[in-house]
DNA sequence: GTGAAAGCGCTAACAT
DNA sequence: ATGTTAGCGCTTTCAC
């Protein structure tokens, strides 16, 4: 049996209670008890139990993390920065995996709570283009983070995100300045992320007097988060090869239909960039490995997740949510490697 | 504040002992109260407390998960098929990831044995090269699960495996058998998967009676399991593609690997499969999304991660730890895709 | 500055 | 079959 906070006081010669003033108000004993008592702690490795203490106290030293796919490389690399930050303050993570079922996600929630977690991180839950979003108004007695929320709406949650828009301005821009027509967008559908870029695709447009020849949409049916949109963006990219109006370039809203686009490249004998300039977003490693090295809007996944567990130490020990909730926004930028 | 047991207790006109046994061993009380018990249970949405839960039982309903890598995506494969079964049965997850770092791999552990986790799912833990691998006898009095733990040695843990070598012996095979040589291996360095690959390859050379210049082997420099080995295993293959003995076929130990193989032989002017015939391990999305569909060797992550959270689930109700370790092993097999 | 005592919400042993 | 009692290990008044 491990030891209890009475086998330390006895052997330090106090009582239980000074014992875990030691533990908790450290400041509030004498000196020389304080040293006596650490000591003892340290000679027997001693950690007070977690459920006693969780009786308590509200602190558990644990989070809840919420992500919408365990395979998704830029969801990952957000989880693996808030770890490695919150590993280095001993506080443990529960992470979570309500595969974009809405359900679920409430499902979860709820279990973390009651598992008193010091805090929420809700990375990109629910499908933003939900009429409600439910967690924006999520009553929790622990601080709530969304990551990557884009609603303005008021929510009295904090939010860390990074803007998408101004790296992909800059991507588009890019094509634009160099000439590169017709410039496609191949894009995704359902979700805030893809509305965004059509907007933007739009935008920039009409910024440049393009004409819709100039300047189509492509949208690929099926989920464009699964690896299973590889194949359709691989086909399409088939198919404009042999079109008359053939893009000069692609910007491609994400990775994995980037990745189908090469593939379709490849057997269509298009060269890459000579023929076809592509532009994807995210920025994880697939960028780096895949056919070539992609070119992509950078959405900082380490950025992101570094800057979340930081939030989260900060009101862990201010009670800034009194002050109102924290919005932290940093900015997408464009990275050229060799698909460009 | 939520509900306590006695809530529910005084609501259903009981004692709370009565809703303990409710809860726990429902059979032992009568039909009619438990009943009622259940419908006020239900109605309040009452859940017990956590922590005066976790202070008497030794039950948490959580286990703890290590995995080496969060981006790597064979490993999140496993760990998906483990959330995903785990969730089913009301068990959360503490997910840890040490980084390959032997001490953090230690502290994670104890801390999560203080959590009183119902089981310990350790996978791939610790680099398989090292002397003493401390987790085969690592002392727990809750199930521990080694995954994909290659060692013979005797370990009183259960461990849940896909045994890598089969696949590989039938790539080989496949390449021998179609004469296509020289046949090289590419692999990494310092771990038990990579000399497995390269006692494996001896074996088929010795078998085929194959001479060096026809079955060479290259071992990459760096960490081969980290995104940075694809520019090294491009160059290499650039280099190969000069050379004289130009290989006809390359068993890449693992899929990064492939993925530079396949840079390189694009921009050397090689054909894939035509000039350059590949096979990677692992079998991850990774292989699907490539420039190439890449044929590899399964090494089913998602049937390794259900059999270990099922195996969890059986040891959990049986005292089967009693009965000594259990071992189970999956067999690896060859997919072929358009690499070959 | 420190100790004694109460109690967090639950389960398990002991009554009945 | 159910109620009563006594803790689990800790934190937190309240005394001193």
């Amino acid at each position: 049996m491990a030891d209890t906070i009475e086998d330390i006081a006895k052997e330090a010669g106090v009582s239980a209670s000074t014992v875990s003033r030691v533990l908790n108000n450290a400041e509030i004993v004498h000196p020389e008890t304080r040293a006596r008592v650490r000591a003892v702690i340290a000679a027997h490795d001693y950690k007070p139990n977690i459920f006693a203490r969780g009786l308590m106290r509200s602190r558990t030293d644990s989070v809840g993390v919420m992500v919408p796919n365990f395979t998704n490389p830029y969801f990952m690399a957000i989880v693996d920065a808030i770890e490695n930050t919150l590993a280095q303050n001993d506080t443990h993570m529960y992470l979570c995996n309500p595969r974009m079922d809405p359900q679920a996600e409430r499902d979860y929630v709820e279990e973390l709570l009651r598992r008193n977690v010091d805090a929420l991180i809700l990375i990109e839950a629910t499908p933003f283009s939900s009429a409600d979003n439910h967690f924006l108004n999520l009553k929790a007695d622990c601080p709530v983070i969304l990551v990557n929320e884009h609603h303005s709406q008021e929510t009295p949650h904090h939010i860390v995100r990074c803007d998408q828009a101004p790296g992909i301005r800059e991507a588009l821009r890019y094509f634009v300045s160099r000439d590169m027509r017709p410039l496609a967008l191949v894009n995704g559908s359902d979700s805030y992320s893809f509305t965004l870029k059509e907007n933007i695709f739009h935008e920039i447009r009409e910024e440049y007097n393009l004409s819709k020849e100039d300047a189509p949409v492509y949208n690929l049916p099926g989920s464009p988060d699964q690896e299973g949109i590889v194949v359709p963006a691989a086909a399409l990219c088939v198919k404009l090869a042999k079109s008359p109006g053939r893009p000069r370039a692609v910007f491609a809203a994400n990775e994995l239909i980037a990745a189908g686009l090469l593939q379709g490249a490849l057997s269509a004998g298009l060269r890459v960039p000579e023929d076809l300039a592509i532009i994807a977003v995210d920025n994880t490693f697939l960028s780096r490995i895949g056919l070539s090295q992609l070119s992509t809007v950078d959405l900082r996944p380490e950025d992101v997740g570094r800057l979340t567990a930081e939030l989260y130490l900060r009101v862990r020990n201010d009670r800034t949510s009194a002050e109102g909730p924290v919005r932290e926004t940093i900015s997408s930028r464009l990275i050229l490697r060799s698909t460009t």
